[in-house]
DNA sequence: TGGGTGACCATAG
DNA sequence: ACTATGGCCACCC
């Protein structure tokens, strides 16, 4: 497993590249087939209250070379909050659709079971 | 320079 | 069971 670091004070202005490369690489971490939150992926980078900060990091991850599996992140509901940024239709749900689950509502049905965090399944 | 705005979330009423 | 709020901080006017 990759070998990442736990920052609890990580903020300073310079630095954050460095928080949205362990986002990104959080996010290439979680498996074909699964999804993980927001919340989830910020409280593993010791960032509990930056969730929002993941959200933009997502945002960012569509202008980057390398492929970032975006559609795997929602919110703690299993909501696909962020469908918008996928384009005019919806794509967001076909990938995932792709991948095996079902969304209805924009929502992930049996989402506990697809639920991949990062917290317990990346050993520390 | 400053204020508004989020692909969020936990907590408090 | 709801809604409100505060924290967080990069980005964009």
């Amino acid at each position: 497993m990759r070998n990442l670091t736990l920052h609890s004070n990580f903020m300073p202005k310079e630095e954050n590249e460095t928080f949205f490369d362990l986002v990104f690489e959080v996010v290439k971490l979680i498996p074909h087939g699964k999804v993980t939150s927001y919340g989830a992926i910020a409280k593993y980078l010791g960032a509990a209250k930056s969730s929002r900060m993941v959200g933009w990091a997502m945002n960012l991850s569509h202008s980057r070379p390398d492929y970032i599996p975006a559609h795997r992140v929602v919110n703690r509901n299993g909501l696909l909050t962020g469908k918008a940024h996928f384009g005019p239709t919806d794509q967001m749900q076909r990938l995932l659709e792709n991948e095996g689950l079902i969304i209805q509502d924009n929502q992930i049905l049996d989402f506990n079971k697809f639920f991949w965090d990062p917290n317990t399944e990346l050993s520390l």
